[in-house]
DNA sequence: GCGACAG
DNA sequence: ATCTTGTCGC
């Protein structure tokens, strides 16, 4: 009962609900109808959230009722199920012809006619709003604190962290952490939307601190990753810092530095050697050299100092049982 | 099969 | 990001 009782729904993150979006797509599907992962996000307004729709359908129950055997794959093939689920014997009963486990005569079968709200064509929208208002100059006073800021998850809740160090000491000086029950699942290129909600009460020091975000800014196909996202609706000064990369092609190293061209510009730098890699951009109101000279600067086996610590802390709030 | 997309 | 056994190294 304790453990129920720990991973019961507590507070949503306050952010876009894609969630919701789906089950109510997914309930649309008539019985004697199936469709498809890509069909559903397409709806949603980007097939490239496909296997967001199936990571969702897997890891949450939805409404009571939720017909999540309709949806199959692009193949036909029928879904999995949860543990005690027949999926392919729910559709027999429904009239729908399945052979081994994949759907007959998909043409005919096949439901797209879905009423939605097509959130990803506004988020993406949002984020190109967001481009314009990057500044991408030093803009942050006097520097007293980097803080780090990261995010982990348990099933559908997040954890966020956040460690400030004292930027003339090293120093660690504040560690904070919250957490909250996610509305919107892992879509490349969408993962503020994810991640934001999480981490935006974690950012109180409006000044003299610069957040170190875990993620692109400025090195993203419109211009607007998390740490992008985060400093310019918050107007906090932020850097992001990513592990891998999501765009652009990778130039020479120089000097430990190799730059990372987006659209004929440089919009970012990989720092670190090999699979230690860091991947540098601007966030909001840090130029680019400035964020690269304070990874640099902070950067311990690999990754900077309160990333990692931020890592750490999200990590250990996961695990622990309060 | 290939290509491949932060966390 | 999380899922996981054994294994290497300090």
């Amino acid at each position: 009962m304790r453990e129920l009782v720990h991973h019961a729904v507590q507070r949503p993150c306050d952010g876009p609900d894609l969630i919701s979006i789906i089950f109510e797509a997914m309930d649309q599907i008539p019985p004697g109808k199936v469709s498809t992962y890509g069909d559903i996000a397409a709806a949603l307004g980007d097939r490239v959230a496909a296997r967001a729709v199936g990571e969702v359908l897997a890891r949450y129950p939805g409404p009571p009722g939720s017909p999540k055997h309709r949806v199959v794959h692009s193949t036909g093939r029928v879904g999995k199920g949860g543990p005690g689920e027949d999926p392919a014997a729910l559709l027999a009963s429904e009239g729908v012809n399945v052979v081994e486990g994949i759907v007959r005569d998909m043409a005919a079968r096949r439901f797209a006619g879905f009423r939605v709200k097509p959130l990803l064509a506004s988020l993406r929208e949002e984020q190109e709003g967001i481009r314009e208002k990057v500044f991408e100059g030093d803009d942050f006073g006097e520097l007293r604190r980097v803080a780090g800021l990261d995010v982990s998850y348990a099933g559908t809740k997040a954890f966020g962290a956040m460690a400030a160090f004292d930027a003339r000491t090293g120093e660690l000086v504040e560690e904070r952490t919250t957490d909250c029950d996610v509305r919107f699942p892992y879509i490349p290129a969408y993962l503020s939307f994810r991640e934001t909600p999480v981490l935006r009460p974690l950012v109180t020091e409006r000044e003299g601190t610069i957040y170190l975000i875990d993620g692109h800014g400025s090195l993203h196909p419109r211009g607007a990753g998390v740490a992008a996202h985060i400093g310019v609706t918050l107007d906090v000064p932020t850097v992001g810092a990513a592990k891998s990369a999501l765009v652009g092609e990778v130039g020479d190293e120089v000097g430990g530095r190799a730059p990372v061209v987006l659209n004929g510009e440089i919009k970012g730098y990989r720092i670190g050697e090999g699979r230690k890699a860091t991947f540098v951009s601007v966030g909001h109101r840090v130029s680019l050299d400035t964020a690269v000279e304070i990874c640099e600067h902070l950067l311990v086996k690999g990754i900077p100092l309160p990333l990692r610590r931020a890592h750490d802390l999200a990590g250990t709030a996961r695990r622990s049982p309060e």
